[in-house]
DNA sequence: GGAATATCGTCAAGTATCTTGACTATATGG
DNA sequence: CCATATAGTCAAGATACTTGACGATATTCC
């Protein structure tokens, strides 16, 4: 068989931003397979990315926009996907006839309440895997780097209060 | 203006997962921004994903395939666009007619080059925001993350030796 | 009141990335 | 030689996202 020429010799990368990226997928690619395998099929990463950002008690389409870093026609491509599949539903907004409201149907909250779950096993076991302290320090380190992004300092309310859930 | 109703009310999400994702997608989006205004425009983050598992010295296609976690074709059309802007080429493999062998051309050399540079450059911001300390933290629980996946325990070799560069 | 302007959402078309399936060419093992 | 496996390609379709143009309602200013 070959065996020269470039069988080692591979320094893969080892910078924060590919450990974040790989951390990312992996979790992203667990995640999505468990929901998946919940019995919600219509389930993908980037419609999780915005109905992270869909609180419970649902939001004002254009406040979504605002928040998720994309197009509002990106957000509206992804919210029409999701309202065909049955998971949210938009409403007239009673106090602007432009806006729309969006919420979720009793289909969306049960996939949230089984993406809580998910979300915990798979939590569990990275504690699992890497210890307690370890995973709080990884907690601690990427909420101090989401605080001080561009805004002020800002420095209090990075406590971790009750907000343990959502989705 | 509106004001009532829904102006708070609004717990994003905390866990992992969602950490994980902003933070590597915050990340991507400066390094982008980064790569693309030291001129290298057709940089994007597919292709970031791709450069990463290609070695300077080069590799063949199939071995390719194999670390990048997709199919062939779309490490096949990655290479495509990247062979198309000058930054990689192909080389029939010697050793099998079969084959192809991918490397850097000059063009992709620079933007190595250039990526860690600004690699570098967004490390010591991080670490200016959260400090060394945390920031080693944060690097050490990925690394132990990452180690601890599919294969065995494998507790050895979390060390953090100098493997501090690479792309 | 009414026109100018801004905001909210939609429609339509194009690009990038990734998937699946089918196919060619070369290698390898009997 | 023949069967099978491997390396890479071609083609078509799905998803996610971008840009540009547009209609409808709100807000502002006169």
């Amino acid at each position: 068989m070959v065996k020269e020429l470039d069988e080692k010799s591979e320094p893969l990368p080892d910078h924060v931003g590919w450990r974040l990226w790989q951390a990312s997928r992996a979790w992203q690619t667990e995640f999505a397979a468990a929901m998946r395998a919940a019995g919600h099929a219509w389930f993908s990463e980037a419609r999780a990315g915005l109905l992270g950002h869909i609180p419970r008690n649902g939001t004002r389409q254009s406040a979504l926009i605002e928040r998720a870093a994309t197009s509002k026609q990106a957000v509206q491509q992804l919210l029409d996907g999701l309202e065909a599949e049955g998971v949210l539903e938009r409403l007239p907004d009673p106090r602007d006839g432009r806006g729309k409201l969006v919420r979720y149907t009793s289909k969306g909250l049960d996939a949230l309440r089984d993406g809580d779950r998910i979300k915990l096993e798979i939590e569990r076991g990275y504690i699992d895997r890497i210890g307690e302290r370890r995973f709080a320090a990884l907690m601690e380190a990427l909420r101090a780097l989401d605080a001080g992004r561009g805004d002020e300092p800002e420095k209090a309310t990075h406590s971790r209060d009750e907000t343990a859930e959502s989705k």
